[in-house]
DNA sequence: TGCCGTATCGGGAATAATTATCAATAAAAT
DNA sequence: ATTTTATTGATAATTATTCCCGATACGGCA
């Protein structure tokens, strides 16, 4: 595998970046530092990368494939808010594999493929800030309750 | 929703096959029975009932899209081997969506896509009796060992 | 039963994503 | 330095799916 601009180019972007791109997003980011590569060019690197395990395509839901830089084995989850997908790095999940693959021995499983749906770190932040303020304007209500109910009593 | 010769015809071949059929492998199901129907309205008809839970839209590895007449809840499997799809139907794996979402209790887990890799049936069935042929040959291996050692020893 | 408004159809064009082709160029080997 | 081979950019082709639209079928109602 000679060494080339564009392939060196393709992969420390792709390391940059933690968004998990599909192969047009890279296009994008790699035009301006990469003058005339081709969307050709990359898919044909990627794919290729992917076959040698330096990186890892991911075969998700949705209709594009999506490319990690990242070849160490985790999983990835697709925020129910924003859509991004986003690692999954948790001590537990290595346990995953094996568990899912005892649970059906007749199968004689060698891998899953799984893609998990929650929230992102940054939508769960929303999340709960959004709860916080609506419990604050409860706090509010009950306050102003408390003030109008007194008027009613003292008549003013 | 009206009811409509080939939406009845769509529903009705896709819950005989088992095969979880994409679209166009539907078409070439349906053509000869219904004999005008487009490609356009299968996908459109697939779509339709899929949003409506009365059948399931697959999105898996691979490109296309499979289609399942079974909407209840179940799991797939891709055989490593022919590629086919094929159902999971164990006891226990109505508790692996709850197992899956309790790992990540901050993720806020709302399900997940989950496909397994394995054999399916028929080729576990190929794979065995290949697996039995050899052990017989080796078996026969051993016996003709036997009988040239006590050549050997007798001089014959 | 016939009429009408709406849903759906067929067929083809359009789109999106990816892959293939190939002459020109760049990298490695000699 | 020259030859060989790998890789590139540009473009065409392919694949899978969706969109469009005039024609047709469906279901409700007189």
């Amino acid at each position: 595998m000679n060494k080339t601009v564009q392939r060196e180019a393709i992969l420390s972007e792709l390391r940059k970046m933690n968004t998990h791109p599909t192969a047009d997003e890279l296009y994008a980011v790699l035009r301006p530092k990469v003058p005339q590569i081709s969307l050709g060019t990359i898919y044909r690197n990627l794919e290729d990368m992917a076959n040698r395990g330096v990186i890892r395509k991911l075969e998700l839901t949705g209709r594009q494939k999506r490319f990690d830089g990242d070849a160490s084995p985790h999983y990835h989850a697709r925020c129910r808010e924003c859509d991004r997908i986003f690692n999954l790095a948790a001590p537990r999940l290595d346990e995953v594999d094996k568990l899912l693959a005892s649970l059906m021995p007749e199968l004689g499983c060698s891998g899953v493929y799984l893609e998990w749906s929650g929230l992102c770190p940054a939508c769960r932040e929303k999340e709960q800030q959004l709860q916080n303020q609506k419990a604050k304007e409860v706090e509010q209500d009950e306050k102003r309750e408390v003030v109008s109910l007194s008027a009613v009593r003292t008549g003013r």
